[in-house]
DNA sequence: AATGTTTGTGCGAGCCTCAAACTAACAAGA
DNA sequence: TCTTGTTAGTTTGAGGCTCGCACAAACATT
């Protein structure tokens, strides 16, 4: 792996450094014409995502610019090897120079991808087109493991993700099955792994590997992932929606990956939709945890008496259903009732209209979807302008494996304007 | 009033017609050189709005940029009258040639300023300073009023007030009591007044009137007055919430007016928070207004005994607690409890950390404010980054009329980038 | 009166996009 | 086969904008 200049994509800036000394900003600061340049490649390149392999006399069209425009911004790209010509396109029946769909090189630099659970780590690499390789995991151990086990066994597999890498990656991203303060890069809280509290994962992986490092939590992962790589491909204000054992959400709005102060928002499993109804493990009442998680499911399949109760989940609730049990349709109605409860108050809050759906949900397939769907439109009140739609997100690993890659995608791309 | 050109404190863009025909866009278009001219010249314009008058070197420093370039922004601005310079000010005891702070100019072009509610319309011009002058009303037919009835009251009452401009203003914002479709700019129904239902309003004005019009609904245009000319003058992200005879609310998420497709959003009022709770005039069961609005204060109050129950407000139920009515007391607790749910999942959702409060709330004061806040301190999990903090907005009339004045204005300052 | 400091203004350089002209590569038809 | 029409991509010069530098203006201090 040849040493290369870190960033690359998006040349050459001095980024903010975390202490940064400049004064209060203005609003953000104002525009130059260089801001111009790196601004208007990453909309290229996000264009690009957005709409497959593409010439550059279309991105001219799409863009509304010229075409000169465009290829100035795409030689250096083609230069640096972000970027390919693809074999030429025949033209239409009125004839014509046949166009070169421009699409990411193979051979770009990819993207380390981490998944950080509360028993495990895995790495991988990805390219620009979203394919996955090189992938690696390492367990972290049972018994009171001390933070030193965690940091060598994420450094151990690391390593062999990126000795795979034929070239230097674009930097690594991290999605946390946890809390995570994204200013800081550093893990705030897991569940169940006390021993990851308050850890400075970022800072770590810079130092050790030098690369950029960006650490968000799970469900926003899996928001930029369907964003760059999925099925949010080219929306502009979409929702994702984990649920499983515990729930929660992400936004992308107005072509932005939203993020509350230090990372918070999207918190959605503790908001109220049973106001001093059941104890949360929060230590609240009410929350939507309390009627939306496999827990009770669980518990509504124990009393039910459904087989194996501890073993419930969408895909067998879906596959009893169909096949005849009128216990489990019961059951998978009120279940994806109670999910679409919270994604209906999502919708009168913040009105993304598309919503992706992950997790548990994922293994009931479009049926799930389809209940769930039928259910949100059933509880919010109809308006104009506003059909709701729902897509089912990618298999659990990879989904958060794509998405921790594309944390590091959205930064490249969003130039910050 | 003497004709001017119409928008010229961003001036003279051809404007995208609202039959825009140009292609799908590709994201938002990119950035060309005249467009960060105009972009320069709203953050600018944004930044002394926030900070108040503020030389032309305070400013470079703040934005980072070079003095010459705020100077040839600034500079025909000055020739159009939109600023004026200062004072000077006394340079501090190093000496130095005293800066002269830059501010709006009372003779810069106007706002007109409308609220629309279901029983009458209001009229007035703001400055950019954020006074209001001119005020009109108008009230409608009680008695089975007809559209066309409600068409000449507003022109008799924009009429009356737009005559008071000594300058043509640059625009006409709406702040409507009821749902409306910010595309179309057209109400879409108001309760209590299906006279309004589907009201081109937006295209009447800019053909009788020759100016932009702008509509909006009224919590959202609360928050952008909050934003221009009150508490949230500077802030980033916030939030603003209605409460009353309904509940409403609406965002500012990372410098921007959010809103939904066409619209939509901050409809908190129909967010469940008592699923199969009490029913709600949506028909549907346990919404946030069943527990928090003025009818159920109401409700409770007679209930409990309170004097004159069908009067009760939050001024009021301060006044009865602090005169040492245990009851009164209780109810209001009851009542910031409820109020602060639905606060408690915005900021669980979203996250902006700061509320601005509006409507019945704000007669009680700070009192009932910090009720609010300590009960939404108590609802959400404590997490780093998260102080929460409130705000209470201005009185009634001027916060609506200024908040539809700010409309137009967040329209002039936000280029769209 | 001299010095130091800060504000605000010309001037040329650099970066970016745009319009127009030009070359390259194809289809269709005489 | 040759001409015409169409589309893709490149070259070149013009115009906008910001930046750095130098300079005049206006104040405080000594």
């Amino acid at each position: 792996m040849e040493r290369e200049h870190p960033a690359q994509l998006w040349p050459t800036e001095e980024e903010d450094a975390p202490g940064d000394s400049k004064p209060a900003r203005l609003g953000r600061s104002l525009l130059s014409s260089s801001m111009v340049g790196s601004a208007n490649r990453g909309r290229v390149l996000q264009a690009l995502f957005d709409l497959g392999p593409t010439s550059r006399a279309e991105l001219a069209r799409l863009a509304g610019v010229n075409r000169t425009t465009i290829s100035g911004i795409v030689q250096p790209l083609l230069d640096q090897q972000v970027l390919v010509e693809g074999r030429p396109i025949r033209p239409s029946e009125a004839g014509g120079k046949p166009a070169r769909p421009l699409w990411f090189s193979p051979d770009a630099r990819p993207i380390c991808g981490m998944l950080l659970m509360p028993d495990a780590v895995h790495t991988c690499l990805v390219t620009l087109e979203g394919s996955i390789s090189a992938l690696e995991s390492e367990r972290f151990p049972e018994e009171r493991p001390q933070i030193a086990d965690v940091r060598s066994a994420i450094e151990r597999c690391t390593t062999r993700t990126l000795a795979s890498a034929r070239r230097e990656p674009l930097g690594i991203g991290v999605a946390v099955g946890g809390m995570v303060d994204t200013d800081r890069r550093a893990v705030i809280a897991v569940n169940l792994a006390p021993v990851l509290n308050d850890f400075e994962l970022g800072d770590m992986l810079t130092k050790r590997f030098g690369l950029p490092a960006l650490l968000d939590h799970h469900p926003r992962a899996l928001l930029v992932g369907d964003r760059w790589f999925g099925k949010g491909r080219g929306q502009q204000t979409f929702a994702a929606v984990y649920t499983g054992e515990v729930l929660g959400g992400a936004l992308y709005l107005g072509g932005h990956l939203y993020r509350g102060q230090s990372g918070a928002g999207g918190e959605l499993g503790h908001t109220f939709v049973q106001v001093d109804g059941d104890l949360c493990s929060c230590g609240r009442r009410g929350c939507w945890e309390t009627i939306a998680t496999l827990g009770w499911l669980r518990r509504q399949a124990r009393a039910i008496g459904i087989d194996d109760p501890d073993a419930i989940d969408s895909g067998r609730l879906v596959a009893l259903t169909k096949a005849g049990s009128s216990g489990a349709a019961a059951l998978l109605d009120l279940y994806a009732r109670n999910v679409a409860v919270g994604i209906a108050n999502l919708q009168q809050t913040v009105a993304p209209n598309f919503y992706i759906l992950h997790g548990d949900v994922v293994g009931g397939g479009e049926f799930m979807a389809e209940a769930i769907a039928g259910h949100v439109r059933a509880l919010v009140p109809s308006r104009s302008g506003g059909e709701i739609s729902f897509a089912i997100g990618e298999t659990e690993d990879r989904a958060a494996l794509l998405g921790a890659a594309g944390l590091v995608l959205s930064e490249l791309l969003q130039f910050p304007l």
